[in-house]
DNA sequence: AAATTATATGAAACCGATTACACATTATAA
DNA sequence: TTATAATGTGTAATCGGTTTCATATAATTT
């Protein structure tokens, strides 16, 4: 592997002007860049990234610490900060945390350790004192999902609650008259959040009982569980809102699997975007601009690791209704 | 941030030492052990692994090149990856490539720059030629999917002839007695084999007929689409072998929509194992060991870095039927 | 014509670790 | 009681770059 001493020699320059044409900074003439193009060109020169990281300069490298790549929000939320890092010339370090602390902890000494120029965080388990090593060093982090400022840290979220209102709403003009719900961790708290709409709106209605609420955790099986036994207790509903797509597409099977026809006799709406198209009847959502979510995150995290001044603050962004076959009429 | 310096000489001790302390090797006295001890715990010190990288050693980071992370082969494949790096010690860099060329060749250079100390891919695109990069470096490459013989390439495969095979007899011994394919692109080695195994097993019977095989792309809509277009052709169809889940999954809904009842009237069988739970019924499908392949790829990758003299060849893993709903009587 | 300023370059320090080597001390073997 | 081996430590070179600073020449100003 060529160095940039092999080029400097073989140009007959010293390293200094090889860096300085390498960086297009301070002054070169243009005899020696011609040079050192054509030393560079035949030797196939690339300059050691780990060398100048160490020389002071960014690595050019951000982690993404998500619970699960597994769960198909997070591929789409990975895609989107990858697409992005990409075009702002970073490259993203992929970390499974599984909601564990541990895991977290780990993870983000191995990122310091590793450099990285910044971190991307969605996670439901991590509070503000497992940053302070990422403080401490000055690493930037965006924050998706969980809110806690700070200066060097940005956090962007969703309007859960209005989603969850909206969802509901979406179903009683469709002519839902029983809505049950399905809900998340109560852990999380964009998942309670999106409860808190559920409930805002339907609390004094004159059908709703505490007793629609099915406790769940975010997966398909969760939500197929908790719809049979929402069904046990309450046939008569026609409405089911999800706090998320894939506890929605578990209580479409439930429904389909005891003979409710979807949307005729239940109406199901789950929360996300995620694209499930493989799904039949197709499901309505309160989506969250994945994509955008991903490219503001990216944006915001160079915008701190530059320092700039125009830094972006926390952001919470709106989700829209996507209407689909699960709640037509 | 403290460096191995700062350590050094608040523990009275070289450089030297504190690096042997550090790694393990070379002799330290019990008292030099614990006064480094004590003095780390008090810096909270923790080595610069980019300055650890430049001296020589490995930076403990692979590659992982996919085609399209929101393709849900691809976070299953990546997860387990992941899992088995970390075990090793090592961080996985994401990159998706969107079989492009371009973008494959950008991310090779990007991540011999970076001095990763391997990289899988999983490619249906790549070409010979486009490692040679990576052979100068002499970095090792284990490939998915894909097979090229080299010294510094392991490749990873499934029986995908077999597979198909596998399927369409599997749709024979539940009765079927017209059965149409749905076949992915045909640039894709594994696509074709899968195909040949079903034409395999076909080609003779008395049913059979060339327009019993749809063209598609591996995508859910494209599998929907070619399922439609069979059903005009042959409404008398009554099992559909898919190239793979994706398209088995458009294939499902597009006889749904069309009021065939899967599995009473028409059986369905895709290609991957990847979990579609949420699909009602759920999908029978000739599964690939996928935790099994990514644990397998960053094992050879590991004795490859590591030049074991042991190293692990090219190899073939079987599939299995994983039989489910959609193919029941 | 003298004083500035812009352009161009190289020597050497530095980033934060690893490691070969030299040297000193202690423990064991002959 | 030596000779030899095992243990322990520090100095300095090295990895491959960036960057400060000193210096030299060419181009402008005054």
């Amino acid at each position: 592997m060529a160095t940039i001493k092999d080029v400097s020699k073989l140009a007959g320059v010293s390293v200094a002007t090889v860096s300085r044409y390498l960086n297009k900074n301070g002054y070169v003439s243009k005899e020696a860049s011609e040079t050192i193009a054509e030393v560079i060109e035949k030797l196939n020169y690339r300059p050691n990234n780990i060398a100048r990281s160490l020389a002071g300069m960014k690595t050019a490298t951000i982690g993404l610490m998500v619970p699960d790549i597994l769960n198909p929000f997070f591929p789409e939320l990975a895609r989107s900060i990858e697409d992005a890092a990409n075009e702002y010339g970073y490259t993203v370090m992929l970390c499974n945390t599984d909601n564990d602390s541990t895991k977290e902890q780990k993870y983000i000494d191995t990122l310091i350790q590793k450099q990285v120029d910044g971190i991307i965080i969605s996670s439901y388990t991590i509070k503000p004192e497992h940053l302070t090593g990422l403080q401490k060093q000055a690493i930037p982090v965006v924050l998706m999902d969980n809110v806690f400022s700070s200066d060097s840290i940005v956090s962007l979220t969703v309007e859960n609650r209005q989603g969850g209102e909206l969802a509901v709403r979406h179903l009683l003009e469709q002519g839902c008259s029983k809505i049950a719900h399905i809900c998340g961790p109560l852990s999380i708290t964009s998942s309670r959040d999106r409860t808190a709409g559920f409930e805002h709106v339907c609390r004094g209605t004159d059908w709703f009982t505490p007793s629609l609420i099915g406790y769940s955790d975010f997966t398909v099986k969760g939500g197929y569980t908790a719809m049979k036994e929402l069904l046990t207790m309450h046939p008569d509903l026609d409405g089911v809102f999800a706090s998320n797509d894939l506890m929605a597409a578990g209580a479409l099977k439930a429904l389909q699997e005891t003979d409710y026809k979807v949307p005729q006799d239940v109406k199901v709406i789950g929360f996300d975007g995620i694209g499930l198209e493989m799904l039949n009847p197709e499901l309505s959502t309160i989506a969250q601009p994945i994509y955008k979510l991903g490219k503001t995150a990216m944006d915001a995290l160079i915008g701190l690791i530059r320092k700039e001044n125009d830094i972006m603050t926390d952001q919470v962004f709106p989700v829209t209704l996507s209407a689909k076959q699960s709640t037509m009429n």
